[in-house]
DNA sequence: TTGCAACCTGGAGTGCACTCCAGTTCAAGT
DNA sequence: ACTTGAACTGGAGTGCACTCCAGGTTGCAA
């Protein structure tokens, strides 16, 4: 068990430390272990969660609704069911994002290659 | 040459009244022309915009970066060259976000399909 | 022992992209 | 003539997700 320095937990999750700081304070980590000083120590179940945290984020996924996954997964085993229905939910808008952007970065395609005409004729 | 009402050019469009009044505003839609009592007429070429921005919006292009494009539209035949490069570029960036949002939507797969192991157990 | 970087706190500020509001005007239907 | 609803304006307000700041510790290297 090695325990991370704040600097190191946002090396590697990507985070800045005051976003580490921020996400803390709005309850979606849970509260981060302390050494003797009061600095924080993440640990590798920290590090696991700012993972999954990144993932959900990068698709999307607005806090507010990982709190509640947070929360869910805080209350206990019994909420399994329903942490696992709203990552499908999510999973399924997620889904619904990727055909869009592919559509539209279809459409950009096709715009730029109309440019091609213009910009080099025949 | 038809010429659209806002509410029209909305519906088509799939902005919002008040978007396309911000996005005039800003300079990102060229003025768009008046009836005698002063009331918003779209053009076809204002739709084509909006379907335009519409689709960089969706692609995530940030409104600044829109108006320059705009703006070098606007300047005439010379800017292809430029206007063809920034849509490129974005398009680079597209690529990369929708590699990302792949993999990330694959982690939340995972995840899924992990909890299926506890939800129905064995 | 002194310097300095990393860390701490509470709270204020930022950037983006809208969205809403109040008060007014106008066109058209009944 | 009157009502209704869509549109107009300038400007204020919103929601999200951070990001920054001031002022104060602390740990470690030289």
């Amino acid at each position: 068990m090695p325990g991370y320095a704040p600097s190191e937990a946002a090396r590697r999750s990507g985070f800045s430390l005051d976003t580490l700081r921020y996400y803390e304070k709005i309850g979606l980590l849970n509260e981060v272990g302390r050494s003797s000083s009061g600095r924080r120590v993440f640990t590798d179940d920290d590090l696991e969660w700012l993972v999954l945290f990144r993932c959900l984020r990068d698709t999307g996924m607005p806090i507010a609704e990982m709190c509640r996954y947070a929360e869910l997964a805080r209350a206990g085993e019994h909420t399994v069911g329903e942490r696992q229905a709203l990552l499908a939910q999510h999973a399924g808008r997620v889904e619904e994002r990727m055909r869009l952007l592919q559509r539209q970065y279809d459409h950009l395609q096709a715009k730029i290659r109309f440019y091609d005409q213009h910009v080099r004729p025949r």
